[in-house]
RNA sequence: GGCGAUGUAGCUCAGAUGGUUAGAGCAUGCGGCUCAUAUCCGCAGUGUCCGGGGUUCAAUUCCCUGCAUCGCCA
């Protein structure tokens, strides 16, 4: 009987919209789910939205909302994205749900009760933005680093959890299992972060600055900090600590996550378990970040690519394609629009579509679309290593997917594909289609490639599920046999003779570049805006320095896309690169009065030193500048 | 400020206990085929392997140093 199988993505925070990233998490996921039903194991996946805290009190307050009412709009739009992305999950969990409740205050007691909390005062600057306290040394110019406010001095007492006892055990535990935290960069992080003495770690809010969250079950006066609410949900959602699916799928647990959390994953979380008596985690596996025109996809830069626009645009299994085949797992990657169109061209309708096609073409204009009856001898002889490439490439795919290596997983299937495709060319079918005497090669040759399409049908499956369905139906094939499943592919020749093939479709139509609009925005309607950014002084606005200028000059910068190199004069000349040239000529603009950022800090953009900004608008592939209604003297302040 | 990672073809990246012609995909050019979604197959390139110094018979690979980018920590 093969091991259960249980796999997390993040509970997702619910103080801001899904994104790219939160589509990745779970998209990584549930390819991994997947795969291990390939693998006939029982799986159990879990996603779901974390609710409490300071931050979600205030998207609320900004949103005119009661928390309640906030949290259920937002988780909602975190759970209908699960059916739109084929999310496979088995149970969507709230932190808010009675039951996590439950779980949470249980563990808190029986880790109060074995005297691992304590009662302690603490003095320190906060930031609420962080939702956590700052050294002085941490501060920037004596404000956030994040979100350049002065902290408050807070003084107050609250419970602490005895992290740094643990510290030792956790080095080793980290030492002795070195698939612990995976990938490896990413485990050396923790410990070299766990080389520094570690500190306990505060888990309370006092009620009157926060109510919304758990309350302590010993200390009715205080809420349970966010994150250690957050973890339990592990193994709150599979009924810690009786049920059923507890025992049997704790601890054979994968954990994804988003390199932004991992000390949360990767130390608190493990030492909760140990305190609480509870076996630790299986695995953690640390994915990088999405980036976006090179800077962070960050839901506070609000530069976020909405999954779903893309989806709707190409197609779902190419935007799954795309985000896995590109991505090395735990490292950056940046998603362009471009290199979508480019892997949905070369890999999907290329190789793959078109190999489908030609292969299912053949089928009916010889065989009048039934699977050819076939000389066992000569199949073996025609082959040609087709069948052993078979298996290298499913071996090769297996032990990608095993270590999370999405992206090498997909290589080894492509490379079959290519394989197929030169098979093709070799054997050259239309050519023994002219001769009776070569009809039982022709029969032998054709059956091969419909093999080889069930392979890839198969080992398709986990990346492109619908893909993979509808090759099955094409191929002929039981649609209520798990077809995917690896023992099965790993049998060449299990397909029926005489079987009808419906009629051939076109898997992934090609995207003309030149009549596609990329970044179109179309549908701007449906578009959502980001959040407004949280508030700022006088003081913090009155640090932009705002000017009228006039262009006097403009080029377009060679193989940029979107920049154009133009000077402006605001009594002094400044050279400002601006990423505007899909709405405006450099004619367009020479003459107009702009309103610039004067004193942004300069930065080297296609090698050419930027000292400003220009104000635009975008919305979709409208761009439109900001100028002035009147003429006015270059250089005049705005303000 | 401390620690660490990275810097290889136009782009994205692989790679070698130091040793003859440094690789793949995409993009580019040429040729072939016609079953196929103007797809597929074959061939062809191009690289001071970040700069400087050192060790060595020999370094892009090891060591030191500088620069750049990024991450973690303070």
């Amino acid at each position: 009987m093969p091991k259960p199988y249980y796999i997390t993505t993040p509970i997702y925070y619910v103080n801001a919209r899904p994104h790219l990233g939160h589509a990745y998490s779970t998209i990584a996921a549930d390819v991994a789910c997947r795969y291990n039903l390939m693998r006939d194991r029982e799986t159990f996946f879990l996603t779901g939205t974390d609710e409490h805290g300071d931050k979600i009190v205030r998207a609320a307050k900004n949103e005119n909302l009661s928390p309640r009412a906030y949290v259920d709009k937002i988780s909602g739009l975190f759970k209908d994205l699960c059916p739109e992305l084929r999310i496979r999950y088995n149970y969507f969990i709230r932190t808010t749900d009675p039951a996590h409740i439950a779980v949470v205050k249980n563990i808190l007691q029986k880790i109060y009760d074995s005297g691992e909390i304590y009662f302690s005062e603490y003095k320190g600057l906060y930031c609420f933005g962080c939702e956590r306290f700052y050294t002085e040394r941490e501060l920037v110019d004596g404000k956030c680093p994040d979100h350049k406010t002065e902290p408050e001095v807070i003084k107050e007492s609250n419970y602490f959890f005895k992290m740094s006892k643990y510290q030792d055990w956790l080095i080793d535990h980290i030492n002795n299992n070195p698939d612990f935290i995976y990938p490896e960069r990413y485990r050396n992080e923790v410990l070299s972060f766990l080389s520094e003495p570690l500190e306990d770690l505060c888990i309370s809010r006092p009620k009157t600055r926060l109510e919304w969250g758990i309350s302590l079950p010993f200390d009715d006066n205080y809420v349970t900090y966010v994150w250690f609410d957050a973890l339990i949900n592990y193994i709150s959602a599979v009924g810690y600590p009786d049920g059923e699916l507890f025992k049997k799928f704790w601890p054979h647990v994968n954990h994804i996550v988003a390199k932004d959390i991992l000390k949360p994953h990767g130390i608190y979380w493990p030492i909760m378990l140990k305190a609480a008596g509870i076996p630790v985690y299986k695995r953690l596996n640390v994915h990088g970040y999405w980036n976006v025109d090179q800077s962070k996809m960050s839901k506070s830069l609000g530069n976020v690519i909405e999954p779903l626009q893309i989806k709707n645009k190409y197609g779902l299994d190419a935007f799954r394609f795309f985000i896995m085949r590109d991505m090395v797992f735990g490292l950056d990657s940046s998603f362009s629009e471009e290199s979508m169109v480019q892997r949905i061209n070369s890999d999907l309708a290329n190789d793959l579509g078109n190999l489908f096609s030609r292969v299912l073409a053949m089928a009916h204009k010889y065989f009048s679309g039934e699977i050819p009856e076939v000389d066992p001898v000569l199949e073996q002889e025609l082959q040609l290593g087709l069948e052993s490439d078979a298996i290298k490439a499913i071996d090769k795919f297996e032990s990608a997917m095993e270590k999370f290596e999405f992206h090498k997983a997909l290589i080894a299937v492509w490379e079959f594909i290519s394989r197929m495709n030169k098979y093709v060319d070799v054997t050259a079918p239309w050519e023994l289609a002219k001769k009776k005497s070569s009809r039982k090669q022709l029969e032998a040759v054709i059956y091969n490639l419909l093999e080889g399409l069930r392979v890839i049908s198969g080992l398709v499956y986990p990346v492109m599920p619908d893909t993979s369905a509808n090759m099955q139906k094409h191929l002929g094939m039981n649609p209520d046999e798990s077809y995917y499943r690896l023992e099965i592919l790993k049998k060449w020749g299990t397909m029926k003779s005489g079987i009808k093939l419906p009629k051939s479709v076109t898997l992934f139509p090609r995207v003309d570049l030149k009549k596609n609009e990329l970044y179109s925005g179309e549908n701007s309607s449906e578009k959502i805006l980001p959040d407004l950014k949280p508030e700022i002084s006088m003081e913090e606005f009155n640090k932009v320095d705002l000017r009228i200028a006039t262009v006097v000059h403009a080029e377009v910068i060679p193989r940029a896309k979107k920049l154009l190199k133009i000077e402006v004069d605001l009594e002094k000349k400044l050279t400002i690169v601006a990423g505007i040239s899909e709405g405006y000529n450099p004619d367009d603009i020479i003459g107009k009065q702009v309103i610039v950022v004067a004193n942004l800090k300069p930065a080297k953009i296609m090698g050419i030193l930027s000292k400003g900004m220009l104000l635009a608008g975008f919305d979709g592939n409208i761009c439109a500048l900001g100028t002035v209604d009147k003429k006015i003297k270059p250089g005049t302040s705005l303000t």
